[in-house]
Order: C-alpha cells, then sequence, then structure tokens
DNA sequence: GGATTTTATTTAGGAGTCCTACTCATGAGC
DNA sequence: GCTCATGAGTAGGACTCCTAAATAAAATCC
C-alpha cells in the first residue's frame, strides 16, 4: 500500500471529477458553437439525433436522447420547426404519435454542426482514441443494463455483435450483419443497422 | 484494411459521439439530483468548487470552473447567497474581487451531494476506471495546453509531478511534494496542494 | 501625478432550458 | 363499451446563459 492509496479520495470519485470537467469544457463549446449557427446545446442534439434516422422519430425517442423530459424536447422541437430545420408528421400507425424529420436545411446544417467533445478527443492519439472507445462503450453497455441509458444502437447492444471471438487477433470481434471482422477501433455508438439484442 | 476502415465514421468522431451521450446522462442525473436537494447543475458545480478552496476563490474563477460566464456565475452566485450556502467577502488585496467562501451549511451540502458521473463510472471495474482516468488526465493537460479549459490543480499540470521516472515499475510516477511513487491510479483531477508547473 | 486602459463584478433584457402538473386525444385491454 | 395507459402539447415558474452596458478599482502609460 503506497502512499497515495491512504490519503487520495477515491478512485471512482477522481474519475467522475475528471469526466465532469470535460463535460464543462464540452458544454461549453456547445454554447459558442451555437451563436454561429442560431441553436442551442438542446436543440442541436435533437436536431442531429433526427437526422440520423431518416424514417422519422417519436417526440419522446428524442426526449430519450438527449436526456431531458417530454415537454422540454417539445418545445425545443417547435423551435427547430420554426426554423424550418425539422417537420413533423403524423404516424399512421398511431394517431396520438408524431414523426419527426430532418429538412433539407436541417439535414445540411446538422452534417455541418461540430461534435462538442472534438477538441476533447483531439488531445489522445489514434491508440488511446480506440482504447478510450472500447471503455466509453462499456460504461454505455452498463447504463443500458441499468436502465439509465436511452436504447442506443450501439454495437454492445446489437443481436449482431460477436464479442471478441478471435481472442488475440487484431480484430478480435465480428459483426454478424456485415460479416466481418471488427477491432475496438469500429466499434459504433450509432449503427444504422443496430437490431436490439434479445 | 478491413471492411469497417471503409465504412465507418472516423473513430474521433465515435469517440465524441459516445461521450456526448454519457454527458447526457449525467446531464440528467444532475437535474434529479438538483430537485432533491434545491441546487441547479451549474450551482451545484459551483458550490463543490467553492467548498474545495477553504481560501477563498474569485468569482471569475468558479465561472471559469464551471464553464459559463462571469455574469451567469454571478447569477448562480446569488441564488446560493440566497440559500445561505455561499458567502461573499471582500478581498482586501483587490478592492474589485469578492472571494467565495462556503458557509458549514455549503460544506455539509457539497460533501453529500452526488458526482453526477457516479452510476456512469461505476460501469467500469477498477483497472479500466484507471486506464481511463489515465486517458482523462491526458485529454485535461491537451486543453491546458491549447487555454480551452479553466486552469486545473491536477497532477499532469504541477510543478511536483514526475511523470514516468521509474517506468515499468507498478508505480511510475513520483511527486515531489510528498517525495512519493505514484501509479496512474493515483492522478488527481484537484490537488489542494497543485504548484502550476512553469 | 493624472489620464487611460484593463480587469472584476454587477445589472438589465431576452431567448431558451427544464421542471411539474395538467389537458387532450388515441390506443389497448377487459 | 369502459377504463386505463400512453404520446404530445400547454401553462407557469425558477433558472441558465448569452450580450451589452454600468460601476468601480487596479494597473499602466506619459
Amino acid at each position: 500500500m503506497s502512499t497515495f492509496d491512504a490519503i487520495s479520495e477515491p478512485l471512482a470519485q477522481r474519475l467522475a471529477d475528471g469526466l465532469s470537467r470535460l463535460g464543462a469544457v464540452a458544454r461549453q463549446i456547445d454554447w459558442q458553437a451555437a451563436e454561429a449557427e442560431g441553436l442551442t446545446p438542446t436543440q442541436a442534439d435533437i436536431l442531429r439525433f433526427v437526422a440520423s434516422r431518416p424514417a422519422g422519430v417519436r417526440l419522446a425517442a428524442a426526449a430519450g436522447h438527449a436526456g431531458v423530459r417530454s415537454a422540454t424536447a417539445s418545445d425545443a422541437v417547435t423551435a427547430l420547426q420554426r426554423k424550418a430545420l425539422v417537420r413533423k408528421q403524423s404516424d399512421a400507425s398511431d394517431g396520438r404519435a408524431i414523426l419527426l424529420k430532418a429538412t433539407r436545411d436541417g439535414q445540411a446544417l446538422a452534417a455541418r454542426w461540430p461534435a462538442s467533445y472534438a477538441p476533447v478527443v483531439a488531445g489522445l492519439d489514434a491508440d488511446d482514441q480506440e482504447a478510450m472507445l472500447h471503455l466509453v462503450m462499456e460504461m454505455i453497455r452498463h447504463l443500458h443494463r441499468r436502465n439509465l441509458i436511452a436504447p442506443q444502437r450501439s454495437c454492445v447492444t446489437c443481436k449482431y455483435f460477436r464479442e471478441n471471438v478471435a481472442p488475440g487477433s487484431g480484430e478480435p470481434h465480428r459483426c454478424a450483419f456485415v460479416d466481418a471482422p471488427m477491432a475496438d477501433r469500429h466499434l459504433r455508438v450509432d449503427c444504422p443497422e443496430h437490431v436490439a439484442a434479445a
């Protein structure tokens, strides 16, 4: 037992603090980008979510993605609609629901909107980014199990993901959908072909 | 070159997306905690910052820590003062400035306020947490160099930190302040003894 | 020493966030 | 058909977060 094991705050707490600091930076960058494009961070998050799903999404799904209540998401979508970036369609299969879809302008804006964590991620080289992606995916998987995060279309929760089927190789995982080997660096947070594991 | 290297979004972007998702979860948890204690996330962040520095901090320092403008920090501090969690002292050495200090109640609340990233971090075992802490510190160091983050009292920006002076050992780093060896798991985001490196 | 510039904080005004609570309409189950 | 659950929207309120401008006290320049 070294000196520091005795005198330090718990590892988990220091890690949580560090992530909080990075989050503060990302939020600040988000607000600066907001000014340039006329969107707020929540609006931008929802716009990108909607733009990534051309088939349309429910309001509640957008709220879950952004981590806000339906009422807040409704406000944000109203603002996006006013700016002609998103449109609402009634859902034929459910008269209560609406389908949100990005307009052409919305697609364009979503595509050029910078990821708020980009300058944060830029601090790591490719190997470290790969290692971090692996750890982040592990966190997402855990949160998913605990129902603390909205369903993600991530590899680690996908029916087609085969984890570590070729241990020791450079690409130990496999995606059974495209039937190809994968490394940690290939893991996706949001894959269009995702099918939830049973 | 495998299938996925060709068809995937860039690694950096997927990592940034993942961190955004984790941030959304943390923000949501923050708001839930806020309801229980009567604080908003920004207020809580500033309160913890003030509570960790008994000698008092400037308003601008608190704003930088939280990643908001001085005007916003001023609002939050006013709210904290109204709740008797923080008090303002005039700074004898600078008549323009104020010194923020936590009251007894403020100290107590800061101590029991949960870290918003706690459930996120809980998804990793100790080894993975250590690996992630190392990567997070690297990100903080990089942001610090780029002046994208307020000065942190972190080991990696400290005068007393000797990085990797004993390569290969279990505790390769050393803190020259307490003159003791350190491992990655001992790295601190916010150390009271921090002295900025030249 | 006095004028100018910079810095620290506050105030004002406005759009937006985010909550709870409530309403309204539709869908699902018995 | 009747009841209950669900998706979305509205209303009200505290707070966030911004810019811009005001105030006051350094710090700097000549």
